[in-house]
DNA sequence: ATGCTAGATTGACGAACGTCAATGAAGGCT
DNA sequence: AGCCTTCATTGACGTTCGTCAATCTAGCAT
């Protein structure tokens, strides 16, 4: 395996390795897309901190938001969740 | 998702985000089997270094090790990867 | 017993992380 | 215009992480 794709590997775990990270790509799993204020509301943080929270699995590829109106809407990408499920199912990259 | 339920996912992601832990995890994958010395040589990481990345895989329940005479032997603990798999590939946890 | 090799443990250091209070930016309402 | 709501950003804090040098434990060989 080469190195840089375990840093990328690495760094989407790093992205998930936070139990409310977790929760929210849970969620998101479930509800299909939700603004910050419900999971806000959800996860008893501050705002700011559920809004970085979100920057950190966005900027891994794992979310997307759109802004409609005053609100931001997220939702899972689902081909990076694939591409994990892929990770742990196929032969070891000998690479 | 039970609060739980999300920690003890995170602790696993957080045991995978870090590059040579991750390498660790594909050679594991690749060869079955092997001892730290091939491991600290691979990864040009001084032994104790090593060991604490195997520590840390260890306790998370994603590799397991066996003493043989003077030699440690690691290999994945392939049902830990499975429920990988599965975390990744099932329906969304609704609990 | 002595020495050697393979691993684990400890202690220390700088870097990164999770959290919040405070502030900023932007859209919707009256 | 003015205000309110939603969300992002900044700055600060204590904590955790990754790394190494030094030390310790244990098995094997002579």
């Amino acid at each position: 395996m080469e190195p840089a794709a375990a840093e990328e590997l690495a760094a989407v775990f790093k992205a998930l390795a936070d139990p409310t990270r977790v929760s929210i790509v849970n969620r998101l799993a479930c509800v299909d897309e939700c603004c910050v204020c419900d999971l806000t509301a959800a996860f008893a943080l501050s705002q700011p901190t559920v809004s970085h929270h979100l920057r950190i699995l966005r900027e891994a590829g794992l979310v997307a938001t759109e802004r409609r109106g005053t609100w931001a809407y997220y939702r899972l990408v689902s081909e990076a969740i694939e591409r994990l499920h892929d990770v742990f199912g196929a032969a070891p990259a000998t690479t």
